[in-house]
DNA sequence: AATTTAATGTTAGCAGTGTAAACATGATAG
DNA sequence: CTATCATGTTTACACTGCTAACATTAAATT
């Protein structure tokens, strides 16, 4: 016999919308679905979540989170464009193979970071965490290493929109020379790619 | 008195659908409240649209003809890094005055363009413009071409992306060192922007 | 010109959604 | 032991996409 208590009914809730999410895009999403999947009525999930885009705002954090870890590397040492690439390539892995959840995170279905703290912050600290690794790149001013960060932050970012949204787009183009066809050319050989572009963001 | 059939209702349709869109963004928008305000019935828009997918793949239409538009610069005269610098600033002009739009366009809601011809069409011929730009600039291969093609639309559709995001994210940082203040002075400096990470790319 | 057909409109209705209000249960603090 | 409050349920409302059955009229065929 079940207990009128759930117990850990919002971990629960939100571990259920990452994976229905990441499944099925966020769309398709919703909080009856959620409370049924957990066994609990349909109004359950409101006593943890204000509204919908409060529980978007959970599942985004979560993403955050693993996308901060994703573009972890740990080095005290020096780091060197070497390290950056790395960076970005494990952006833009994380960024296609949770496609979906990425479209939470950078969409607009969450308006506000500043309304969601939990969120802000797990945005910010992704943001932070680039940030430092550029600053053990060079000797650089803030200022310019914030830049650089934008920088490679919107190369990245354009590239898994890109690469996502060419496979979507038919390619009646000669052979080797529409969308598809070149950004294949271009995801087969990140590192390469990253690379290159860097190299007129960064010296050494 | 009004007649019974409309006449024009689907091009009525499709104009208010992309100021809705544009004004409240694609998620807001109803195919209910689209036939309420061109006076009709709830379902006439069936007539017209299959499903509200297809409506948004019009919409993403209109967008991509616009941003055809906005990028096509005149010039059977030979192209120079100039005027790729000023593709890209269109591009992302229209990226962020057309927002909502552009999320239509780039976002997940039209799943497979494929479905849609006029859609491919004119998405394709987006690119197809930018291509020919390129290849006005150098005498590069096809491949290449191509290659920085996608490229540069990786990077000015991504700099949209995180110019957009970051104005959601609070400013929490040390003042010019946190996202905000450094993708405004990236904003508001966009020639030079571009042109610097360009030059990356293209020598000339 | 008369008649059939196809395009385009309407009405009614289903299943699903987000969310609010009123009520029920039970863990916890006094 | 009791009162409170967090957490659950039931019910209900307004809205959504979409389908089926029917109405009207423009266009095509005879």
């Amino acid at each position: 016999m079940k207990s009128y208590h759930h117990g850990n009914l919002k971990q629960e809730l939100i571990d259920c919308a990452c994976k229905l999410c990441e499944r099925d895009g966020y769309t398709k999403l919703s909080i009856r679905s959620l409370a049924k999947e957990s066994g609990v009525s349909q109004t359950a999930p409101y006593r943890h979540f204000e509204t919908k885009e409060t529980l978007y705002a959970s599942v985004a954090t979560e993403g955050f989170k693993k996308l901060s870890k994703a573009c972890h590397i740990d080095a005290d040492k020096k780091i060197t464009k070497k390290h950056l690439v790395e960076i970005g390539c494990n952006y833009i892995e994380f960024g296609l193979k949770n496609a979906n959840t990425y479209d939470l995170m950078f969409g607009t279905a969450v308006g506000n970071f500043a309304e969601y703290p939990e969120l802000l912050e797990s945005a910010n600290s992704t943001y932070e965490n680039m940030r430092l690794s550029f600053s053990k790149l060079a000797s650089d001013s803030d200022e310019v290493i914030a830049f650089k960060c934008i920088t490679l932050w919107s190369m990245v970012h354009g590239l898994v929109g890109i690469l996502r949204k060419v496979q979507v787009v038919g390619d009646d183009f000669e052979e080797g020379v529409g969308p598809i066809s070149t950004a294949s050319i271009i995801a087969t050989n990140l590192e390469d790619h990253l690379d290159k572009v860097l190299t007129g963001l960064i010296q050494n």
